[in-house]
DNA sequence: CCCGATTCCTGTAGGC
DNA sequence: TGCCTACAGGAATCGG
């Protein structure tokens, strides 16, 4: 599923196709996601010249002449540079056509994804507007995570994983990120101390420096379509290896469930 | 304010 | 082989 590297990834791949051209025709299939694309969307957006395209959180931006198409993959969301004259299929939902004669098409199967039209600052946007910061950014620090954890008796990975902390760690790399920290994702967050939020940020910026420097855990699918795991997958040392052994010490890995999602880990190593 | 539970959806994996 | 069910998961929103 596209967490914040796979985003990234598919920034990367399509901007060089898109920014500087103009939008010729919108053509939607499927309004139903998360949210219904707006009436009166294909019509904002045709004609329009991609200014840049941007990236804040999961959220991909782009930033046309009198607004921002706000574009969200949701767990099985995908955008792909397509001949237009390609048949679409069941969950090709919307296609940007441009001058060029290649098509933006957004696919997905769960529809958790979202096209939303923003006029104005889209950093006043209520989906933005409460966001934490970028993970890669200075701002998030060992201290940083201190801070804003005291107080707090929920686990310190659902901490991890609050948007309004910072922005970018899902299941996979808040599961990586605390067994590369060794830190008990059970923990209360207001509990652990400055020391151990020092590694924790180094860890979640190492993961996803990392699995964005190999093109997110699923290349393979942002080419080919689904959102499996690719490449990154092969380096992952606990999400989906519950009673597997552990890469370090090889106790079998324990799964227990968090904030409704599966977390993975090691009872020895991360305390 | 804090925090866990619920909800959307459908492809896939596992059980039989 | 095929049917059936449980599960996965981002994040807004609800409920306590």
């Amino acid at each position: 599923m596209p967490e914040l590297p796979e985003v990234e990834t598919t920034r990367r791949g399509i901007a060089p196709h898109v920014e500087g051209l103009q939008v010729q025709v919108v053509r939607i299939r499927h309004r139903g996601l998360r949210w219904p694309i707006p009436q009166g969307l294909e019509e904002r957006v045709a004609g329009q010249t991609v200014l840049s395209v941007g990236r804040r959180a999961k959220y991909l931006l782009l930033q046309l002449g009198s607004g921002t198409l706000l574009i969200h993959l949701g767990m099985s969301g995908s955008l792909r540079l397509v001949d237009p004259l390609l048949p679409p299929g069941r969950h090709d939902h919307v296609d940007l056509v441009f001058e060029s004669g290649v098509a933006l098409r957004f696919s997905d199967a769960r529809r958790f994804g979202a096209v939303l039209w923003i006029e104005g600052d889209p950093a006043q946007h209520k989906l933005l507007a409460e966001l934490g910061p970028e993970p890669l950014s200075e701002l998030v620090s060992g201290e940083y995570l201190f801070a804003r954890s005291r107080g707090r008796r929920q686990a310190v990975k659902t901490f991890l994983m609050d948007n309004r902390i910072l922005v970018g760690v899902g299941n996979i790399y808040a599961n990586e990120a605390l067994f590369d920290a060794g830190i008990d994702p059970r923990r209360a967050a207001g509990v652990i101390s400055l020391v151990r939020y020092e590694r924790l940020a180094d860890c979640v910026k190492v993961v996803l420096a990392r699995a964005i420097a190999q093109g997110g855990t699923t290349l393979r699918d942002f080419v080919g379509g689904d959102g499996k795991p690719g490449y990154f997958q092969q380096q992952l040392q606990v999400y989906g290896r519950e009673g597997q052994p552990c890469v370090r010490c090889a106790t079998p890995l324990l799964r227990v469930v968090l904030g409704q999602r599966a977390s993975v880990y090691c009872p020895r190593c991360q305390r």
